[in-house]
Order: structure tokens, then sequence, then C-alpha cells
DNA sequence: AATAACACTGTTCATATTATCAGTAGTCAT
DNA sequence: ATGACTACTGATAATATGAACAGTGTTATT
């Protein structure tokens, strides 16, 4: 049980996740007052005051950079945009592709998703990627050998295993139906990396 | 890069993420020379300052609990052992049992993983776990309902989602094809709960 | 209209924590 | 046999940080 948050409340969460997500360590008061504009640390302690009451931390008190974030803070949903078809060209966050938002726990995956994408064909399905799977993106121009990740070639967005050489890139499918595609590395567009999955069997 | 511990080193360095993981922050020089048992604080200095240069945390210099763990850090194999088989009425983790062990990156999954245990079986195909793969258990005698379980029944070892009523327990197969296995509460004996999965396309 | 909760500014003080210096020993490679 | 690294003890100084107190307005609820 615990409440719910004001937005500022949440804004300071976010702020507090956002720091830990950079820097591996919890922020001191300082650190969320100079992020947050407070011209004063006691703004913060107010909102960490606020938080713990709440149930979404916990206070180490005494102890420097203790907060802990409780199970709580990760469940704060966070509207994600479901991107389906995408027209050539455009966009992938373009508006008009948005199908309709789901609810996303965060901290549901390690990296943050920004963008959920209905996967379509089964192309990775020895990937245990599914027709119809949604997988959850985090926008990123640029990957790493072995990422999974959503690419556009030639108009057309693909989810593929990235390889990189010396000079060129291949889209590996986990398919053997499927064939490798090798690209250009200056020519390949990453549009994001694949950070999660997301299968509701009742969604049918 | 990053040079091999020494077996000292990797002891601090686990001590380190024990702590995160309790208390969800970065320990203290003192608190590590506690948990550790050295006399001096700066003998946890000292195996820091040998972890940052060996690549494996960063130190966030006159930061309190500045100890950031990086990729390194986690990809310190463990040696798990994989389960195949398993003999009526033998503990699970009997040696006997132990087909090969497998290195496992830590925190690859959130819940530390006590050993592998090959699926057998598709009752859990729709749950996205295939005959063949392996499955990362987390000894322990209890679980919440909702979890997927390793389980014994008759001598039997399966796994399921666990389904908790209130005086029995239902053992839910993801699979149309079976049936799921009520078991009154009492005779229910859990022996682990999922905590990840592995596949290996090319393990086969 | 009163009260509590929210959202801050600004200051002071105690203490938690890091950094650094000075040693002691053992191991290991050149 | 010499220097580099490991693995510590012990102490002190500098700074980072949390806690507390005294205020000011605003907004939501009864």
């Amino acid at each position: 049980m615990s409440s719910k948050l004001t937005e500022r409340q949440q804004q300071v969460l976010d702020c507090i996740r956002e720091f830990q997500s950079d820097t591996g360590m919890a922020p001191t008061r300082a650190e969320i007052a100079d992020r947050m504009g407070f011209q004063s640390k006691n703004a913060a302690s107010d909102h960490l005051r606020a938080l713990e009451r709440k149930g979404y931390i916990k206070l180490h008190s005494d102890r420097s950079r203790g907060i802990q974030l409780l199970d709580n803070a990760y469940w704060s949903d966070e509207e994600l945009p479901i991107v389906g078809k995408v027209a050539a060209g455009v966009p992938i966050e373009a508006i008009e592709n948005v199908e309709r938002t789901v609810p996303v726990p965060q901290g549901l995956f390690k990296q943050r998703p920004t963008y959920l994408l209905k996967v379509q064909g089964d192309s990775m399905i020895d990937a245990g990627i599914f027709d119809g799977d949604l997988i959850a993106v985090r926008k990123s121009n640029v990957a790493r050998s072995g990422e999974i990740v959503v690419a556009r070639i030639d108009e057309e967005v693909t989810v593929k295993t990235l390889r990189l050489n010396k000079s060129s890139a291949t889209l590996l499918p986990a398919n053997e139906a499927y064939e490798p595609i090798k690209v250009p590395a200056d020519q390949l567009v990453i549009e994001g990396i694949f950070v999660g999955l997301i299968r509701d069997p009742n969604s049918f």
C-alpha cells in the first residue's frame, strides 16, 4: 500500500532513478537540489521524507547517499507508445504511428525503454522473439556488435542481431529461413536497441 | 580489457555487490573493512584502488559511497552446476546429478541463481520456456503465488507456475495440452524459484 | 475559515566519509 | 637482490553530507 505521489514528488523520484542510473550511486540532498533547480538542500530533504512516508524509498539515517529505492519506486507506471507499422522515411516515433500506449513498469528492464514495437514476422523466432510480441526498445543511433537492434534498411524497419565488422555491418536474423543482410557501415541506420520483451498470451 | 583479480580482491568485489544488494547503496571504506574483518579502513581503500585500476569499478573521488560497479564487475563468472534428470527422492543438488558446470555471469539475473536446470518437455512453452532451455533456479522452499517454480510431486521434478489458494496449491502449465495439477499445500515441495533463462541456439 | 499538506529558501552544526601519510610483511618476477 | 605488487595496521586532516531549525507562500480538504 503506497499512497499516490504528487507530480513534483514523481519528478524527484525520477530524478533519483536517473542519477543512480548515470552514476551508480544515489544522489545527495545537494545533488537532488542541483538537478531539480532548488536553491535549498532542504527542499530535497522534504521531498525525500515525503517519498519515504509514502513507501517509495527507504532513508538510511546518518548515511551518505542512504536512499534506497524500494520496489514501489519501480512500479510507477510510465505510458509508453506502441509503434506498429512504420511509414517509409517517417521517424519511428512520429505520433501518427502510435497505435496506443500501455503502462510499463519502470525498472522492469535494466535499460529504460523509449517505446514499444510490435514484432511482425518470425525472423527472430530462434531468439525467442515471436510474431506479435512487444519488444521494448531504447532509442539510440549507435549499438554494439552482438546486440539485438531495431534497424532501418531502405525505408523498412527490422529487428535483427547486429554484427559489426571492420568496415561493414551484418544484420543477423535468428531463423534459418532468412538470410543475413550485409550493409555498409555508413548506410546503416540504427533506430534503437532491444532492451526487453513483453509477451501477453491473453492479448490476442 | 580488465586484468585478473586476486582471490582477495574478488572477495572484496563480492562484498561490495552484496552490500549494495542488501542496502541499496555502495559501502563506505569503513563498512567494507567491517564486513571483511579489516582493522584499518585503508585496507579497503587499497583494494578499491586495485579494483579501479583493473577496471572493475569506478571511484568517484570525494564522494561518499562513490563506488560504481562497472559491467566487468558483473562478468566475473561463477561456475553453476547443470542439473539434468533427477533421481527419485534424491535432493536436486546431489552431486551425482551434475552433468557439467557452466560459467554464469553474476548479476546477469536480478536474483542470483543457485543452479541451472535443463528443461525437459514443452509444458511451459507458452511462457517462452522451451525444451532444452537452461533455466536459472534459486534454491528456496517457499514461493509466492504467480512465480514460476521448480516443484517436486511424487518424486518427479517439474517447472510450473505456482498458484496459491487458501488451502491448496495449483501448478499451472503454460501449454494447452497439459492440465493444471492441484496439490494439497502441505504436500507440495518447492525446490526453487525460476529466476532466469539461458537459451543458446548453438548448443545443439 | 481553519487545518494540514505541499513546495520551497536559507543557515548552522554534528558527524560520516574520503584522502593521505607513515609503517610492516609477504609474494613474485627479472 | 631489487623493485613492483599485494595485503594489511594505525592515525590525522579535509571535506562531504545529513539533520535540525526558522521561515514564507500556495494549494487542497473538511
